[in-house]
RNA sequence: UCCCCGAUAGCUCAAUGGUAGAGCAACCGGCUGUUAACCGGUUUGUUGUAGGUUCGAGUCCUACUCGGGGAGCCA
């Protein structure tokens, strides 16, 4: 007897043979002719496969008549072709262990579907859903397709640090790190903290991003992506933003602008393709129950190509376009939502790749173009999820680089080992970054990003 | 953080300032190679929290908490 997940035993070439199932029951049905029908799920795929529990089992009785949803079983059975609508197998039960009940009075989850909202507080239960296993297989599909795509591509994968010293790496409102004790805290001459006295004997921090670490291994060894968690301390509260998330950040050496936007989409059709390819029962039941257009609209960023459009370009279709906006568009200000969703949704109704933005409203370690205006920035920008990836071309050349942080009021010498590898033997090179669960919501249709991570971190919520 | 909306049974929701209800779930019974099964019956409440107005508040007012939508910041 061969133990197989439930995804083997739906598959026809699984009939005849003998084996042995583990899993949790979604439901059961009786008849009075004398056998039960018991949905069996394990997580392998998102349909369940129907077992027939005969009223000649030992426990039919005493056991399987009174299996409800949630409860963990072991099935011993053969696979044998369904004489009925609805599933090519079914399992005709020979023995079936029961190794956990859950009390129907009390299991928080129903047959009936349920609220995002509701799941969310349940989210030590959540994956037993339809949507929730859903979403965990298709991230898992995802977060697979990105590490193939880097490594066919000689990319090296690169561990960035996650507790970080650099407190301005200049994106955005970073958590401390600290041993210290709060509640009694060193003070220097000064009456200030004493950071000297902490772990590290400086100021920590949670990472906001691997990109200066992935510079310094793309600057030594050619192509490197990191792939990590990442932590925001910002107080956003929208269905787009988390405090704790994943984020993919390849860096190339030799790469300029237009090589960083040929692998940016090259990546997000791969990304696009395998969830349909990999994925094709999850997809059809995000095209039926989350969002319709799920599995076309991954079809049409396979199959097209990407707007490619200067940030110029786009204030001019924006002024021309006839759309009232509730902010004014004018060259100079970042674009608002509203701006960017009408270029990807309405106007071209395509993925959108916006790049040489105006050097004002752009990072320091972006490359100044010969315009001296604008910098080789780029942002990739897809209907319902907005800016999925932002990327550039970095700065290469000491001087510029040493202007623009003064510009930025940085202080060059805490970057030193930054401008050292433009000190020595500097290159060209460029790179971007992706939003894991951004993907995971383009990809799935997910409308809360709160819902495509296991245990979402918000202001005011760290439950689980 | 700002603007708007919401919170009523285990879940999803209804209830003109005047006796808190339905569907689903659960439980009992019936029926059936069933498919979110179906049919009949039974049970289910500190109406988010704390104040206030009123003869009377689920309903009106104030504050707070939590949730949703939008905005900002961004990935």
């Amino acid at each position: 007897m061969d133990k197989i997940s439930v995804a083997q035993a739906r598959q026809v070439e699984a009939v005849g043979r003998e084996v042995r199932l583990q899993g949790w029951i979604r439901t059961r049905r009786d008849s009075k002719g004398g056998f039960s029908f018991l949905e069996l799920n394990d997580g392998s795929c998102q349909g369940n496969v129907q077992i027939l529990a005969d009223a000649s089992l030992p426990n039919y009785q005493s056991e399987i008549l009174h299996l409800t949803a949630g409860c963990s079983v072991t099935v011993d059975g053969v696979v044998r072709a369904s004489p009925a609508k609805g599933q090519a197998t079914e399992v005709q039960a020979q023995a079936v262990t029961v190794h956990g009940w859950a009390d129907a009075a009390k299991y928080p989850l129903q047959k009936k579907g349920h609220s995002m909202e509701f799941l969310r507080e349940q989210a030590h239960l959540r994956p037993r859903s339809n949507t929730f296993g859903a979403v965990a297989r298709v991230r898992n599909c995802i977060c697979r397709s990105i590490h193939d795509f880097f490594q066919e591509r000689e990319f090296l994968y690169i561990h960035a640090p996650i507790v970080t010293a650099s407190d301005c790496e200049g994106a955005g409102q970073m958590f401390r790190v600290t041993t210290l004790d709060l509640g009694k805290l060193p003070r220097n001459e000064q009456g200030e903290i004493d950071y000297t006295k902490d772990f590290f004997g400086r100021s920590t921090y949670l990472t906001v991003s691997g990109q200066l670490e992935g510079e310094i291994f793309a600057c030594a060894l050619g192509k490197a992506y990191t792939f990590g968690p990442t932590f925001r301390a910002e107080n956003s509260n929208t269905s787009r933003h988390l405090a704790e998330f994943w984020m993919i950040e390849p860096e190339m050496a030799f790469y300029e602008l237009t090589d960083n936007m040929d692998l940016a989409e090259a990546f997000l059709k791969r990304i696009c393709r395998d969830a349909l390819e990999r994925c094709p029962e999850d997809m059809k039941f995000f095209a039926e129950r989350i969002d319709k257009t799920a599995i076309s609209t991954l079809e049409g960023v396979v199959k097209s190509q990407f707007v490619r459009l200067s940030y110029t370009e786009a204030v001019e279709i924006l002024l021309k376009c006839g759309q009232s906006f509730e902010f004014p568009v004018a060259w100079g200000t970042d674009l608002q939502s509203e701006h960017e969703r009408y270029l990807t949704e309405q106007h071209f109704k395509l993925p959108v790749i916006l790049y040489d933005y105006p050097k004002a409203i752009k990072a320091f370690y972006m490359r100044v173009n010969d315009d001296g205006k604008t910098v080789r920035a780029m942002d990739v920008l897809v209907p319902r999820v907005g800016e999925i990836i932002g990327g550039s071309q970095r700065e290469e050349r000491l001087d510029v680089l040493e202007s623009r942080m003064k510009e930025h009021k940085l202080d060059p010498s805490a970057y030193w080992w930054y401008l050292d590898l433009r000190r020595y033997g500097t290159v060209p090179h460029s790179g971007f970054g992706l939003g894991l669960e951004r993907t995971v919501q383009f990809v799935t249709g997910m409308a809360n990003i709160r819902d495509v991570i296991p245990f979402p971190r918000v202001p005011g919520s760290a439950d689980f």
